[in-house]
DNA sequence: AAGTACTTTCAAAGCGCTTTGAATGACGTT
DNA sequence: AACGTCATTCAAAGCGCTTTGAAAGTACTT
């Protein structure tokens, strides 16, 4: 059943049966309800592809993904961040487009995207330090939204992000506080505008209580379980091992404490542990008292206000671009304690 | 620059150059190559909605999300089997589109998908026991194959799957081997397919060797950390507490061990685990050693097959469909050991 | 009665591509 | 010289929708 078909049983014209199903004012009340009637009954549903070439608008949100973050797609992050999005799309008639790319092709992904139209606007996920996608993007005129940001691009952007700093400054701070001067950083990757952010905050706390930050015990990996009991396993090896670790992820830390708990060390007594926690719905922070100390924000919720926000913008192109800095909570756990006094 | 333009620029109609880029023979070698040369100058790639519209093909694949199925989306399991898939789609030329639709709406988002040509064929995840959604696809006429099996379904149709049943029933004997009868399962939700056929396996080998199963030690639950940590804690209080602990996933897996560590016990040598391995990316089952004994069979690879047989059915829609078992490999980590014997 | 304004409907053009069916010209055959 | 073949190119139709600009019909003014 198509447009042309179901005009034809009504014996009205294409335009009016289209421009009573688009909900334009020109239409006669009555003559509306009779299409819209014989639409279902039909079951008429307009051919996207060609509403898509006729109006266009393809309806689609593009997130391009490169096969190089190798496990970006995989990342049980990225999982929660877009179902958050894909709950907006399905809200506003939009739907979600994958590319997977091979690495490096992200500019060419995003220009033919563009000019195919296959998209009316992208996310861009995972910013790097200096991420040249963005002045790519604005060049191209392709509407866009960051999920973070990106430290070095020129022009004003739109973005969602957490505070990470402030939050990694915070916990730090926390566990100053609980006596513990050997806190150790397991972060994500460093080329990660996040992960830089983080160690940022890190080390402004430490600095601020003149405590000076040891090398040894400031890791970046990429934040699967592994990495993190490697990363531990090793520094717990150290002379002077750490009392505290602040970790970049649940998962992470998850391999943290197995690490912890394999050389017999007991965590939140011999060994303090902070987490972020994205509040991943497969892997929640306990139940009730949480497992982890934590600090808090949910990367479904940043997913959701990130989708709306570009919808804003295909609507809107030449609206001014908006920003959206979350704090995150610092919940306490079981994970934490007072440093242990010396022998 | 669309066709038009670029065939302008070249003195040549718009068939021409649409058919040297699209390699039909009926084209002059020398001009094809001109024609190759200024697109590549121009920067030209036909549009997708007009190509779509054209040839009534969308080169796009769905994968329909039921909000219901609170996390699927999320699900960390998905994310892998959707990695792979979606490396596929790329080498092919296909996009992925992800539909995110409320519960019980499945058969009216294929139907628009179908109606609306949206795309050209849909991968079925996660098929419950008698999951009606394949016999609604056979009858829409559009593509899919299924990621699982559904028992219930009455016509032929093409999936990839574990063997569950086998890959469970080899677990169980491989405790009870260890001397274990107090073997529990934590499996996943059984309305799943797949949570059946693994119950079955373990039926049958308890069953086999004359243990009789015992309810109070077969949980069925969701498959996060959460609740495998609880069904854990909870059989560990009985009066008569499992010695071994079968679980669906890694993810669930870990929450068994955080229980039972939390009660002082120790894992292989009081409590042994076996877990069912996705081979998740970011949740590797350790190094070199495995850190659970596991079932292991990669979703990531059923992802690429799925994909592949999809596009083979897009292609040739009459063939007939294809069935692939994937056998699981049984790999001895360290959570595995004898049963304890008396106190 | 004629003119104006408004409501409602329509025919046709256009979105950018593919594909059908025809045309053109070069070449070899009879 | 006339004909059939073959290789190459093209004009135009069509995919299913939206939207422009015009037309028809109705009601209201003067």
């Amino acid at each position: 059943m198509n447009l042309k078909e179901l005009s034809e049983i009504l014996g009205l014209s294409q335009t009016t049966v289209s421009r009573a199903l688009n909900g334009y004012p020109e239409v006669n009340a009555e003559t509306r309800q009779r299409v819209e009637a014989a639409a279902r009954q039909h079951n008429y549903s307009p051919n996207r592809r060609a509403t898509s070439l006729a109006t266009g608008r393809s309806m689609t949100i593009g997130h391009v993904i490169p096969a190089s973050t190798q496990h970006e797609m995989v990342n049980p992050i990225f999982g929660d961040f877009v179902a958050g999005a894909a709950d907006v799309y399905g809200e506003r008639g939009y739907d979600m487009l994958f590319s997977h790319v091979t690495d490096g092709d992200e500019r060419r992904a995003y220009t033919e995207l563009k000019r195919k139209g296959t998209v009316d606007g992208v996310i861009v996920q995972g910013p790097k330090v200096n991420d040249n996608r963005i002045d790519e993007l604005t060049k191209l005129g392709l509407p866009f939204v960051v999920h973070g940001r990106a430290s070095g691009a020129q022009a004003d952007y739109s973005w969602v992000d957490v505070n990470n700093r402030r939050s990694f400054k915070r916990a730090t701070e926390f566990l100053l506080d609980l006596g513990h001067t050997r806190i150790a950083l397991i972060n994500g990757l460093e080329d990660m505008d996040f992960a830089q952010r983080r160690r940022a905050g890190y080390l402004e706390a430490l600095e601020e209580r003149g405590v000076s930050p040891d090398p040894a015990l400031m890791r970046s990996a990429e934040m699967t379980e592994v990495y993190g009991h490697h990363e531990t396993r090793d520094m717990l090896q150290l002379d002077d091992p750490p009392t505290a670790i602040l970790a970049a992820s649940m998962i992470s830390a998850i391999g943290v404490r197995r690490a912890i708990e394999e050389v017999g060390l007991t965590i939140g007594r011999d060994v303090s542990v902070i987490t972020h926690d994205d509040e991943l719905s497969y892997l929640r922070n306990g139940q009730d008292v949480p497992i982890f100390t934590a600090t808090r924000s949910s990367v479904h919720q940043a997913g959701r206000v990130l989708a709306e926000m570009l919808l804003r913008r295909i609507e809107e192109p030449d609206a001014p671009p908006e920003h959206q800095l979350f704090e995150a909570e610092l919940v306490v756990g079981r994970s934490t304690g007072p440093a242990p006094t010396g022998d």
